[in-house]
This record gives C-alpha cells, structure tokens and sequence, in this order.
DNA sequence: CAGTTTAACTAACAATCGTTAGTTTTGTGA
DNA sequence: TCACAAAACTAACGATTGTTAGTTAAACTG
C-alpha cells in the first residue's frame, strides 16, 4: 500500500521534527529511522515540504472543522466555550507530534500552502475570540480584555503537546475536567 | 569596543532566530543583517553555538535569580504567585527575542551550556511548584492537581512573547494587572 | 608619525543539504 | 513461472552550511 508507506514517513517526520524542528531534520534522518536510504523516501513523497504540508494542514484542517461545528450548533457562550476547549485537547492528544510542527514550523511553509495554513489559524482565532466576547456582552465572562483570555487560553491548549507527555499521562476525561476548571473559573 | 559589537550581533541574531529558528538561520543570514561577511563575525564571536548560548544562558539566568530573590523574601504562596507571574513578564518584555530562542531552540545548546540550561529550567519550574503546593496546603488556591495549575500559568507566560508584539501593546502595568487577574481569578 | 591592535575583507575548505538518475531487488497477480 | 509494478538501492549533482587562513584597511596608542 503505497498510503501506508508515505503516512508512516510523515510519522516518522512528526516525530522528529518535535524533537529538533523543522530545518534541523534531513531526510537522511528521517530514512535512518525507517531503515531505508534518504533517495528511497522519495518513491512515496515529493519532497520534505510535502512532508511539512502533510502534518500541519491536515492538523489545521481537523482545527478548522471542529470549531464550525461547535459555532453551528447552539449553547450559551460559555457551553461553547468548554466544547471548544475539550475539542482541542482531544485533538491535541490525538495528534500530539504534529502539534508541535504545527506551532514551531509552520513558517516553513511555502506558497499557497503558507497561505492556506494561516488563514485558518486567523480564522480559528477570530472563532476563538467571538465566542469570548459574546460571553462578555451576555455578562457569563466577568474580565474586561477579551484579547488577554484569549491569549491566556488558547497559550495553555496550544502548549500542552508538551505537559502531557511530561508529566504522568492523567486520564483524558480528568485532564478535560481539570483543565477547563483552571481556565474558566481560576484557581482561588 | 569589542563587547558591543558582540551584543549587536546577539541582538540581530536573536530576532532573526524568533522568526525562523536557530538551524534555519544561517550565519551568512546574521552577516548580511549587519552589513558585513559571515567571516567577520568571528572576529567578534567563537561561533555559532557560542551565539545561542550566551542569548538562552543569560536569559535563563534572569529568571532564576529573580525567583531566588522571590522565595527568599516572605509572604504568602498567593503573594509570592502574582510577584512570580509580574516578574515573568517584566523579563519577557525586556528580552523578547531572546524569549523565542529559549523557548524554541534551547535543544541546540550542546555541551555543558545543555546541562546547565536544562537545571535551571528544572529548578524554575520546582520553585513555581513549590509555591502552588504551598498554595494548596494553605487552602489559598483551590485546585486539586498542582501541575495543571503550573502548567496553566507557565504555558501562558512562556508564550507571552508572542502575544506582546501581536496584539497592541497594552502598558505593562495594565497587562500586569490583567494577567495576573485573568491566572489567579479565571474569567467567569 | 610609527607601531600595533581591531575589524573588515576575499577565498576557500570539508561537510552536509535536498534531490535526481539509473539500477537492482522484492513482491504480487495472472 | 513469468511479467510487471513497487520500492529499495548506489552514485552523484549543485547548493549551502559553519568555519579557517591569510590579507588589507581603519583606528587607536605611544
């Protein structure tokens, strides 16, 4: 199955690149660790970038869908604000290398690719950030910066491909719970 | 003097180094940056190692000497949170390209640079946990699990970097103020 | 002004990069 | 078993990498 073959390079990829970024991978390394030659990758992928464009678009694509889905159907701002929370952790867990590429090496993206990555990322946000303040017109979110809770929680989802192999996996369900405790209602 | 001319160099690597990272940052890239030849630079530094290192190892200095300075002073766990969070943001402002690069590139230290880079990360993170633990036993912070709420605070701090430039800036009081509000108090 | 250091330069090095061409091995289906 | 396709291989390419050697111009120091 050559779609097997060319998923298991991206994988391989993913999981390089998280350690090391991007530029500081070469192909070498990512055919040593499948125990092929660099020249034999290129059966199944065009090139690294294709690689790259692999893993973050279709990550960025499961991003983009899942927040339509959540502003589509309806809830308080706040209802929506926890799914979209929860969204993202299960995402995140569920792709946990390709998060990393998708945070630190987007920017070698190329043409159209670069294009299309950054404007679902502007738009995930603008989602983000209308959902936060139509919480705040509705009197559900007490602080005055949107802006500032946007950053505070979308800061902690985004990082949290790191925490969650560093620390003691907690099970996914008391991790969502634990989680939108902290950034929806604080810590005192 | 031959100081400053080293200083400018870390400068403009730094910021070259926020927008693509280390490895894809070329020393010919540097050079060009600063009007001169990539063989110039080596009047100045040992490197490009030594380039990275003295940006990530005297930005890493900072916030363990500033902690130190923290829980060497009394008060209470919640007291010595929000001076841990305000300080945290005062270096990250006067460092912001320097911020990326220890966030994002501290793995291509090599050596003892490493090693030390690694320790004082740790032990950051112990003093901040301490703290929390502190917190909980004192009844001042709510929350079950300690390192969500470490977590939470740090992924949130460590990317304000990113946030400062993107957004207008607010004054540093003002975004203190909020910050603090929006980690300690959540939002509803 | 003479002497010396500072900091720029040109040229080149070995190593590594992503990638291509051409060839051989492996596996599959008739 | 034979034919063909898939997937590995070797060898090499031009470009770029960090870095060194040797040289020259500018700037202090006595």
């Amino acid at each position: 199955m050559k779609h097997n073959r060319k998923e298991q390079i991206v994988i391989v990829a993913a999981k390089l690149f998280k350690e090391k970024g991007y530029s500081a991978v070469s192909m070498r390394d990512i055919a040593q660790q499948m125990d092929i030659k660099a020249a034999s990758l290129y059966n199944h992928i065009k090139g690294k970038q294709e690689i790259l464009s692999s893993l973050v678009l279709h990550v960025a694509r499961e991003f983009t869908n899942s927040t339509q889905t959540i502003t589509s159907q309806d809830g308080t701002a706040l209802q929506r604000l926890k799914k979209l929370i929860e969204v993202h952790i299960d995402i995140t867990l569920h792709h946990a290398d390709a998060i990393a590429a998708l945070n630190n090496d987007w920017m070698h993206l190329d043409g159209q690719d670069l294009l299309d990555f950054v404007a679902m990322r502007d738009q995930y946000e603008e989602n983000f950030r209308n959902i936060i303040k139509q919480g705040i017109q509705t009197q559900q979110i007490k602080a005055k910066e949107p802006e500032v809770i946007l950053f505070s929680i979308l800061s902690t989802l985004r990082t949290l491909y790191l925490w969650n192999e560093k620390r003691g996996k907690l099970e996914v369900n008391v991790l969502k719970k634990e989680l939108v405790a902290v950034l929806i209602s604080g810590i005192v």
